[in-house]
DNA sequence: CGAAGACTTGAAAATCATCAAAACGAGTGG
DNA sequence: CCACTCGTTTTGATGATTTTCAAGTCTTCG
């Protein structure tokens, strides 16, 4: 690794136009994939959490920024090259290549979002937002840390808002969820993970991350 | 490339549920990634063209059906290794992460699907998919083929049939298309570049397939 | 305490879905 | 060539979902 930096919440961590020196690895805290609309909407196109890397083609302008949502630490890994004189480890390569199987597979879960309702994006975003920061060793019971405003929500699903409020008091009339305070509790994980039709199958959590960490 | 296949229009070249023994290169024809829902409809989470491959985790059941658009010739390809004794050619390895960046980067824009209106969504998939098989040699002057029903634009976009029969009316009367047996003209590219805020600069075309097929 | 951001609420309007039926088109067999 | 069928496209009417606008309340934090 490059270099290790911090960085406070909200902030740019690579801005949109960027040529990417290498891939983010996320080390501490929540981050995500931005993209910001002509008309001044944003739309988040990904949450990374640590142990994450935010991989984009090098030598190619991002269509989007990479931004913090809470206080950052991240380190800038080197691109891998493939070439004839290589010189990466096999098994980074291995891990690289699982991870990045594994980033298609959640993209093509947020795909399917397409043809999920309101409330079954909600859920099944709130599903697996859960279980991924729970294998980062963030959650405890039902519990995990939630840095996401209702706005990010929004964000996240495309939705407005307001929608977006409405819906989470539709769960929680439900007795399915608490979230407030940064604070997301999962008070039925199955009744939500069933209202989404959550199959957490699709989330493979190979520690290899921590390997790149290390 | 352990073996070659053929197979007829609307089939399953892989069944949701089975294990995939190796990466599926599309030689000729269209296909898609298809997901069942419980209510019986369909969900279309990505298009595969002649040159395009379908990457998979190994050892893992699928959780949505790979199938044949029209007839379709496939390859399958098993997929790398890279142990300690890798015996892959680095050029194969470095075409292979190339192809799969450049797949994340089209996830990405379907998922900024999530924040578009209907009449966004089509525009941006007919000149995503409109561009891709230009790049394929499946397009002449401003037209190309294109063996999706209306029915099959709504799995992909998540609306209804009925909602894509009349955008595309409304696009007609724009002037922006013409549409109609199996054919796609764009008649002012640039406009319906312009209504899906359309930037083609997220496909990157490296003849890497090229190679693999070769 | 004050200010800024986040959350909540209500009413009206736009978008999109649902249901049902008709028109069209391509292919098949008589 | 015609009649028939099947799938696709088109149309209309109605209803649900979601957005928009605007205002109010609640938190958080300096």
């Amino acid at each position: 690794m490059t270099s290790r930096k911090s960085i406070a919440a909200r902030q740019d961590l690579a801005r949109e136009g960027e040529k990417p020196t290498g891939m983010y690895l996320i080390l501490e805290g929540w981050a995500m994939r931005c993209r910001q609309r002509a008309d001044g909407s944003r739309q988040i196109l990904a949450i990374l959490l640590p142990g994450d890397l935010a991989i984009d083609p090098p030598h190619r302008p991002l269509n989007h920024a990479i931004c913090s949502l809470t206080q950052v630490r991240y380190g800038l890994i080197p691109h891998p090259h493939f070439g004839e004189d290589t010189s990466e480890l096999p098994e980074f390569m291995a891990a690289l290549w699982r991870r990045q199987l594994e980033t298609a597979s959640i993209q093509l879960e947020w795909i399917a979002n397409n043809g999920r309702s309101a409330y079954e994006r909600i859920a099944h975003f709130l599903c697996e937002t859960y279980a991924r920061a729970r294998c980062c060793g963030l959650a405890s019971g039902n519990e995990c840390e939630f840095p996401l405003t209702q706005q990010d929500l929004a964000s996240v699903t495309g939705l407005t808002s307001v929608h977006v409020n409405r819906t989470l008091q539709h769960m929680r009339k439900d007795g399915l969820i608490e979230l407030h305070g940064k604070r997301l509790v999962l008070l039925k994980p199955d009744g939500l993970g069933q209202a989404a039709t959550f199959d957490a199958a699709y989330l493979r959590w190979p520690p290899a991350a921590r390997a790149l960490v290390a």
